[in-house]
DNA sequence: TCGGGCCGATACCTTGCGGGTATGGCCATC
DNA sequence: GATGGCCATACCCGCAAGGTATCGGCCCGA
């Protein structure tokens, strides 16, 4: 015999009205039934709630301490129900954004406050890893939306050009390259010793910086894997390296971030003067409304803070 | 249609197994109503919780949000039963004990500490006032356990002497009697200016210290409501006056409590040496389990410090 | 390509719970 | 002591929840 939430209804009612017969007027029922359910909650709880002696009903301590919790009971199950719904709306939930950490530099911080005052309703759980990791982990469905860089299968992967933004030589300061006041090309870094990136783990940039440096006599000399550890060594005088523009947003001491010429475009619709792409990245079948919801944000994010990567 | 909590129990094991086949066996049923039962939750809930393709079952969104919610409705629902029987039983509730100042000052200490290590579930709510305004609080439901002194009328209150004191003269530093080793006699107050208590809201302390000085020439000169404020008058040179022992732990500046010969009995069974009573006074009608658990414990405060006020 | 098996949905039957009416029993009041 | 108010009990009924049988779509192996 377990307990029912109408049961709980009824003992609100007689709890409030302290009166079975106004109790069963307010639920629209009539005395008895509303008698037999009360019975059957107090066994079910296994404690007298209401003490009923003849001529008036009162509440018994237990029945006093139950009535704040029916109340919490019902209001939970509200709650719930109205949660669901905003989650199926799209409006509440749990989205896991997978990020590369230059992707957070320029997207991740507007996205956020966005996110933060649109859907307040919404947790963010963050998932940092390169472009291959974020394709893995949207594939075993631990991440709902990527921000990462081509290339990626379009076979199960749905996906949205968020970004664009130029690429910029790093040089450090004092450099003869720091002083030009002109977009620099190729030939530009012609016997310098460049910082390339890893060709898996960090496939994008790294063809990049090839394609920049194509028509040029550079030397292509060390290959990290993160953005950041480029420019430090950079700045510890290891060489040039080549970043998306956001990147100077750091504001890295000991380096200056200087335009390009154009770079070749990888493909059709690419646009050479801002060749780094970022791209929003989700499971082909996994594009539920809050992702939509999420979407439209991170293409406002872009919008807000679209100057300083065009500039 | 309202939400069931049978609905919920089904949802929670479809859930959990995502095999509408199993998640039945589990819950001892066949497998068409339980595709019921989650078709009739859904509909109430107004989204789709459970993705079936017909060949792998699977969360909504708004199924994981709505399962999470359900796990915490089912506990509530266990926790409100657990609690509503632990109230029944007196071991956990909610006591609002009625308390004077000085009350406070012997007994209450150390009763609060008793009831926060014994009753951990138990919430005291302390209500501050005279005697006489107890005994109105407990006639109207809103005080459970009063801490009072006599009389009050016994038809509808029941009492418990919980504690005996001595009464005490309380005289300023520097005053004749404060250097006096001997218990002082009535006489010894002849010709001194003492502040009694107002004769109805503190009828009880009046009418010890009238009855102490009944056979000496003391004059009485003003009536306070408060023993605090007695002590502290002392203090300001305005007179002497005679308080319960235990007000002694306050170590109020500039004052001396001296003992004093025995006080006229005002009943039959009223020890002389030991005349201010505290009484436990509780409704006739209204010793609940937890009331008397609550007692329980206003005894053992009592006989902790026991010493204080016996010496 | 076809048949078998798996699995959820549907149709239909049955039973038991929830609600209704009538009435009893107890106390308070006049 | 008669009356009325109020909760409990007895008994009846209808519907909703559970059971059985079956459908229908999909996957997979031959």
């Amino acid at each position: 015999m377990a307990i029912t939430l109408d049961q709980i209804r009824c003992f609100i009612a007689t709890a409030e009205e302290l009166h079975f017969g106004r109790a069963a007027e307010r639920l629209q029922m009539t005395q008895p039934p509303l008698s037999r359910q009360i019975q059957r909650l107090e066994r079910s709880v296994g404690a007298r709630l209401l003490d009923r002696d003849h001529r008036r009903v009162t509440l018994t301590p237990a029945g006093t301490a139950f009535l704040e919790d029916a109340y919490r009971m019902l209001a939970a199950v509200d709650a719930s129900v109205q949660h669901a719904r905003r989650v199926e709306a799209g409006s509440a939930g749990t989205v896991h954004l997978g990020v590369t950490a230059v992707s957070a530099i320029g997207v991740l911080g507007p996205l956020l406050g966005l996110l933060d005052r649109e859907l307040p309703e919404v947790d963010v759980v963050l998932h940092e890893s390169a472009s291959g990791g974020q394709v893995d982990g949207i594939r075993r469905g631990q991440i709902d939306l990527g921000l990462a860089r081509p290339p990626f299968d379009t076979a199960s992967l749905s996906s949205r050009l968020v970004l664009r933004e130029p690429l910029r030589a790093v040089v450090p300061d004092g450099h003869p390259l720091a002083e030009v006041d002109r977009p620099l090309a190729p030939e530009d870094f012609d016997g310098q010793s460049v910082i390339s990136y890893h060709p898996t783990s960090a496939r994008y940039l790294h063809e990049l910086t090839v394609r920049f440096l194509l028509n040029g006599h550079a030397r292509i000399e060390q290959h990290v894997q993160q953005v950041l550890t480029a420019v430090l060594l950079v700045a510890a005088g290891q060489g040039v390296a080549f970043v998306p523009a956001s990147v100077a947003a750091l504001h890295v001491q000991g380096v200056r971030f200087q335009r390009l010429t154009e770079v070749p475009g990888a493909h059709a619709d690419s646009d050479p003067a801002r060749p780094v792409e970022l791209h929003a990245l989700w499971a082909r079948d996994g594009l539920t409304p809050l992702l939509r919801q999420v979407l439209r944000l991170v293409e406002r994010a872009v919008e807000e803070q679209d100057d300083p990567a065009g500039v």
